[in-house]
DNA sequence: GCCACTCCTTGATAAACATCAAGTCGAGCG
DNA sequence: CGCTCGACTTGATGTTTATCAAGGAGTGGC
């Protein structure tokens, strides 16, 4: 891999804590490869063999299920992505694609099963990234089981604004018909339930989305108590 | 703790391959406490002070949004829960009640975290755990997107059939609305839901089910083609 | 044995959501 | 500039699910 990319790799939460030496051990055996837009990287079932970090573009993680797919995650750089998989050495449970032109970083998962022996912080920071993700997950179920369409997408506006250091105006990242996948309703409802919202504080020019009233949107979409990780 | 507990407990994926000093160290700190049928062990949003290791009996973890509660998960003796909450120091996500008398061990958290630091093994089996977890989620949540209640309730009944050395015949744990809330559906709808399984090769008499098809009911349900962890 | 209670089931109705079918808008291209 | 194309929107319709209401079946108490 390309050595101008090491320090922004080196500083994620997964490899930020590991010694320097299995970390350049790591990263040798790693390849670096450009992907061209809407190409399927993995699919579910076939056995876990990298984990994958994306460095620039974006990508898709979606399960193909009785018929229709299901997006499961936007992955945007730079994090990495399908630990859970790379470190139990299981076939993975979700298929990738990109939807832009991407650079990723491929980790042997053989190799990053041995380092994670080997050093005790990055087994570490592994075990709380795997964590991190499961109370992610948690989240979305009980959102997905409770919630009707319109308020699943205030909640995924107002966190979307959290991330972005709760500004009031932010694009949507990727297509719409996207976001609607990721929350499991058609395009078509994705349409209405941005309708709704219309008289609940938020506007909607394009892909610009504003919020117009934050604490109307709040009492709509009634957002969960106990605060996201926002990492 | 009582003596007379800690084979089996010990014997958890979660404690098996550490260092037995460090186990001994671990039990002694923890409280092995009995709790009456439907008490409230924790609610989400508190502090994680403690990892959960039911012994016997039954527990509910369920999560109350947006107006109604919801199961995330029905617990079995012997299985630990909130495991990633109490690695992670963060508040819990998730309710927890006993649906009977239920005996529960209690690991005082920041004990387990130190335990996690020194003990390498433990980590490794906790970073499991949360994977296994993480995958379990991963695979409810698509299910929750792209199947409607009767498939559900279908692949619920092949996972548990499943579970048990893939018997025909098996009892339902716990009461019927405590399924119904599990598969993110109302009572009533589970009611129907059996009874369109009927015409897929399941029979129910009372909380008896019957696979008479097993193959009928697969082709119906369309199970997941990446076979589940079955611990 | 009878009553009260809870759980489950069944039916009727209403709400939410998906599907189907146009139609609008804007980007890319000849 | 006009064309085509794809993404998005909007409306009409059908399916799925929830809600409301009532009735049955089993259980425990008296």
């Amino acid at each position: 891999m390309r050595i101008g990319e090491k320090p922004e790799i080196a500083r994620l939460p997964l490899f930020r804590e590991m010694a320097e030496k299995q970390r350049d051990l790591v990263l040798a055996g790693s390849y670096l490869q450009v992907f061209p837009p809407q190409l399927t990287l993995f699919e579910a079932g076939q056995d876990a063999d990298f984990l994958h970090v994306l460095v620039d573009g974006l990508v898709e993680l979606f399960v193909q299920g009785a018929g229709r797919d299901t997006t499961m995650r936007i992955v945007e750089p730079i994090s990495s992505y399908i630990l859970a998989a790379a470190v139990t050495d299981m076939p993975y449970l979700m298929s990738a694609r990109t939807l832009a032109s991407s650079r990723i970083l491929l980790v042997p998962a053989a190799q990053l099963r041995e380092a994670i022996r080997e050093d005790s912080a990055l087994m570490h920071a592994a075990m709380h990234e795997l964590a991190l993700g499961y109370r992610d997950l948690v989240r979305a179920l009980a959102d997905m089981k409770v919630r009707q369409s319109a308020e699943r997408l205030g909640n995924c506006l107002l966190e979307y604004s959290n991330r972005r250091g709760n500004r009031d105006q932010f694009e949507l990242i990727g297509e719409k018909r996207l976001l609607a996948s990721l929350l499991g309703m058609t395009p078509e409802n994705l349409s209405r339930a941005f309708g709704t919202l219309k008289n609940h504080g938020v506007a909607l020019d394009g892909s610009q989305v504003t919020i117009e009233n934050r604490e109307r949107l709040r009492l709509f979409a009634r957002p969960d108590p106990v605060p996201g990780d926002s990492r």
